[in-house]
DNA sequence: TATGAATGAGTGTTCATTCAT
DNA sequence: CATGAATGAACACTCATTCAT
């Protein structure tokens, strides 16, 4: 049932807006009463905030996998990054509309934990393009931190036009972007032409 | 009366969101009673429309004008577009904020106008682009729509983040951004060393 | 000016009720600020006020120039009273729905004096029965006063269905009216065939 | 509770009109508060719309009744249509006040049914009187339709003088009409003394 | 687990009226 | 004569939340 309630929530959420989909209008499309939702959760706010763990988390823990692994070079991790990122704006574009949209309506003994796991987020990809550096796939003279800032813009900016269907999939969009990126930010001097090695 | 009306709406809709600011909030801050307010604007939608037609007004004014000065090249408008809409951020950063976030509380009737415009926008970089990649200044296999979402998801995102007064100006995070977009859209084989010319 | 508002007073009063139309209402229509109304008004009731008198006053007049008229028998008074009821509903049926819908949003101190008038007409019928009694035209036996409740009503309800254009014209209304009344009301045993006098 | 409040809402519409009382009067009314008033009403109206149903629903019915009923002449059944109209005016006064008057303020979507059943029961009326015409107990060159306006008129605007407690009672009303009327409409030739059967 | 009745504070909006100009 | 800015009280309605059952 909680699943259930998350799951018409996110939906009701990303149409209408948090503010603007009420309890009732929840619990109408599941032919619940207000009472059951109250049992399930102790506020309109708490259901907030457990979309957006849900979410966060989930992007946060992919993350992790993808910069742990020693197998793969750094222009990869970041082709994986943005790739990934998209992909849950496909595969989950209501939670992710719903999580960029709504964050402002958790209230202030909650937000401080969102803001530090997509601060987390960040601080990770800044972590991947100083390793990058470090280990001569970027150039050196990388602002690192408005880097992660552009990189995150461009990805983050797709779930306001991208649509799963479109003439484009997840993967070109997020092949286009990096081709956009890497010729920036590779090394000059270094091998200019794309690796076929994350198509 | 109206324009103080505007002013501090801009400052509460950023602050609390448009959902959570009362009229009576505004009248409020502006020691005049309700009636004031509907005097000046039939709804507060209308006001938000109001809001939302300065501000890309605006904008779309100085793009025009970026774009039919015949004495720049690409590279340099190109870095003029980037630099205004940061430049706008940290000008008018509350009426950005309100553009970008509270859109979706226009009506069916009076959003497709500001979406015509907000598109118009978008196209004009994909012009200028395009025009750019004729001329010689950018890369010939570079896919225009894809690069104006990039182009303007980083300049856009950053009202998340950007503050005016922080480490870097605006002009500064326009010239980082400008390299990064450039070593990627340059033509190869044209000058990689980025002109003064926009400095 | 006057005149002007009262006219297109009444037109919207009819049309959506009192309650329902504002002062705006009536100065959009004419294009003029509501300062000019107050100017020509004192308050909305006052408007109203003016409605009301301006009919009753009207056709009081008609009635009283009925009954004092020498020449003509009572028989053919009841008709003519019914018949310059249904013609008022025909000419000024705008009007004639404003006094019978409305009376009820005058004030206390306005409204004794509109009852009274329209109790004046009432009267004036019931004394056009009793003389009709007295003098053998009518039944001994009339109860007057419920008799002229009677009257007035099967003639104002037709401010519900009466249409001015509709089968049959006011006067035939009329007709078949006071022959439904004056079989009931005439003296038994007197001439049954309505006479041709009042035709 | 939802009898409650369609009950003081009678009370109150008549008194004041249904303009001029506010959900707040109702509610102070039973000492509830207006979430309690829209738990039971979607809306104004929607009350407004049960108080109408009630009514109309409760006369048609009676007179489904009295003309289907085979054991009485034609006579009799308009006695007692007359007579239970005015009955109802006596013991559902409030209710058939709030009815004729404030049927204006039904939405466009609901007044069509009401204006049905209260054409059903005039058209009623007239198929009446078309059987009494057909079975010689009314006069045979009687225009029914504006017989049946006629008598509705009567009747119904009786709601604006009728006091249950005056010197008449509403069986002695009915009487009075019921002469009036019939001296008119029965065939001549007929019984002119009327029957004690409905007296 | 779930219901359904009730709350009470709040929302956007309307409107008759006033008054300095 | 007429305007236009401003008032302030009222209005219908919404909604997150509570709680006895």
């Amino acid at each position: 049932m909680k699943e259930k309630i998350t799951g018409v929530s996110i939906q009701l959420f990303e149409k209408q807006g948090f503010s603007e989909t009420s309890i009732q209008d929840i619990c109408d499309s599941l032919g619940v009463t207000k009472g059951t939702f109250y049992y399930y959760f102790k506020s309109k706010e708490a259901l907030l905030m457990d979309i957006h763990l849900r979410y966060i988390d989930d992007i946060l823990e992919h993350q992790e996998r993808i910069l742990s692994d020693v197998n793969v070079n750094y222009r990869t991790k970041l082709f994986q990054t943005v790739n990934r990122l998209l992909q849950s704006i496909e595969q989950q574009g209501a939670s992710a509309r719903v999580f960029f949209r709504e964050m402002r309506h958790l209230s202030e003994e909650r937000l401080p934990l969102i803001i530090a796991k997509r601060n987390q987020f960040r601080v990770n990809i800044e972590t991947m393009l100083r390793q990058g550096v470090d280990d001569g796939e970027f150039r050196g003279d990388l602002n690192v931190r408005i880097a992660a800032f552009g990189l995150l813009g461009m990805t983050n900016w797709s779930y306001q036009w991208f649509h799963p269907h479109g003439e484009l999939s997840d993967r070109e969009v997020a092949q286009i972007f990096v081709e956009m990126l890497l010729r920036g930010i590779e090394h000059v001097g270094a091998d200019q032409t794309l690796g076929g090695d994350f198509r």
